[in-house]
DNA sequence: GCGACAG
DNA sequence: ATCTTGTCGC
């Protein structure tokens, strides 16, 4: 089945909050997509995987670092926020971005490559938040999400090319983890090459949509975020 | 014309 | 993402 989403520039301007540039971000955004770099990693054996979650306005990051050869887990580390900024979609590392650095930062090994919940460059302006993370900390990074934002393929395929409507480039990969499992949706953060981003997240989806790191950090967050004041 | 839109 | 019960499937 192919599917082909474009953005509502108007949807996203009328959730901006009062104050906020939008055009201004806009502008940063193309401004470090420039610095996206496409190449093959060098070593990918340990893999962090990161993902947010929420108890009102209380982020819960968490960062899990998953060997990719034995499968399990190295390291692990869980750091909580306030956020301000809404879920707006194009701008989601305005508000999950700095929640996600501390997780990683908080990590006492450094992984080879680090995998997100969001897509990398499959966005309009080449700036999803994975993308936004490797440039910002000039590390290897991975986007895996679970919907596409932008982009047309075919999710009915076993592996089909996310492509971009207005130029043809290729932005990312949709695949197939299993049977029953809903398409998984790839695309390069910064720093990695396309076949080394597919070829890792195939590796590591055991019978699941999302990749063990990101799986593991889910649900890391999830039971974190039980001992949460209520807001 | 209305609706859809990573997490 | 989060708010929420029971219910269908492996």
């Amino acid at each position: 089945m192919r599917i082909a989403r474009t953005i509502n520039e108007n949807y996203v301007k009328s959730r901006v909050p009062r104050g906020f540039n939008l055009s201004a971000a806009r502008a940063v955004q193309r401004r470090l997509s420039a610095l996206v770099v496409e190449k093959p990693l060098s070593e990918s054996r340990f893999v962090a995987g990161l993902d947010v979650a929420y108890v009102g306005n209380t982020a819960v990051a968490a960062a899990v670092v998953v060997d990719s050869i034995s499968k399990s887990v190295m390291d692990s580390a869980i750091i909580y926020t306030r956020v301000d900024f809404p879920y707006i979609p194009t701008l989601l590392s305005f508000r999950e971005l700095k929640p996600m650095v501390m997780a990683y930062k908080s990590l006492g090994r450094t992984p080879h490559v680090v995998m997100i919940d969001g897509h990398g460059i499959a966005h309009p302006y080449r700036l999803g938040i994975a993308a936004h993370f490797g440039v910002t900390m000039r590390v290897p990074t991975i986007g895996v999400a679970k919907s596409l934002l932008y982009g047309e393929c075919d999710v009915g395929a076993d592996a089909s090319p996310i492509l971009d409507p207005a130029t043809g480039d290729q932005l990312g990969a949709v695949i197939r983890c299993g049977a029953g499992v809903g398409p998984t949706f790839i695309s390069v953060g910064s720093l990695v090459s396309l076949p080394d981003a597919v070829r890792l997240t195939r590796e590591l989806c055991v019978s699941s949509v999302m990749p063990l790191p990101i799986l593991m950090a889910h649900r890391l967050a999830n039971k974190a975020k039980k001992s949460v004041k209520p807001q």
